[in-house]
DNA sequence: TACATTGGTGTAACTACTTGCAAAAGTATA
DNA sequence: TATACTTTTGCAAGTAGTTACACCAATGTA
């Protein structure tokens, strides 16, 4: 029986906003929703260059438990569901601008030393 | 002899900053450092709650070599070793404002959704 | 004398993340 | 008939991230 690890509690609102957003895709993938609106799921995962299925389906449940991504099915063949924001996700959507300008500004900078 | 995994080019500034802020305790580093400006290593790992000395190592390292922090070391006994943010660093501010501002109006909504 | 202090490093272990592959169903197209 | 399309899951395997623990040096304090 593995042994249950807790998270400490920490009791700090930019440390609980981290642990949501944690991880290689949550602003990518919020990126691209912001951007287009309503993606379906291949779309989605044509738009976030790089991502496999199986992680895409993993994060967007997580953002859909914490009420930022909204999911939409719809009984076609093939299968049709279309994935969006929230309110509380497009809310988001300063500190996905803060991010796209600062790289902007920085892209020179960073060009020259990533590897 | 390891299959060398080169990172595909993105050429997207929003993901290139990703690729430079992510993991778990790049975003809380730097949220301390902007709060309290300069900080010694050891007072450093103590407001960022939960790390380990190993893994701050490792990421002022690599905020280092992308020119986002400064290392300023004394030759005294202890060590005593400064950290600071540069001017580009510094520039972050609004990203973590963001996030912080996030966090604050949706704690009740986070706080609810979290196990 | 015994212990705490600081900024790290090394090793080894462990957990978490991430990937690739195959598969399903019902319709549409070649 | 064969193949593609979409969304999602399961399994197995691999890689990356993270931790715990001990240790160093030279000084200050009890």
């Amino acid at each position: 029986m593995p042994i249950h690890k807790e998270k400490p509690v920490l009791d700090c609102p930019f440390r609980e906003t981290l642990d949501v957003l944690e991880g290689k895709w949550k602003f990518a993938i919020i990126h691209s929703l912001l951007h287009h609106g309503t993606l379906r799921f291949k779309n989605l995962e044509r738009d976030v260059a790089g991502i496999t299925s199986r992680m895409l389906i993993k994060e967007l449940k997580l953002l859909q438990v914490h009420g930022i991504v909204l999911r939409r099915p719809y009984p076609t063949v093939p299968p049709t569901v279309e994935y969006s924001l929230t309110e509380c996700g497009r809310s988001l959507e300063p500190v996905i601008e803060a991010i796209q300008a600062w790289g902007v500004q920085n892209r020179a900078a960073l060009a020259a030393k990533i590897n």
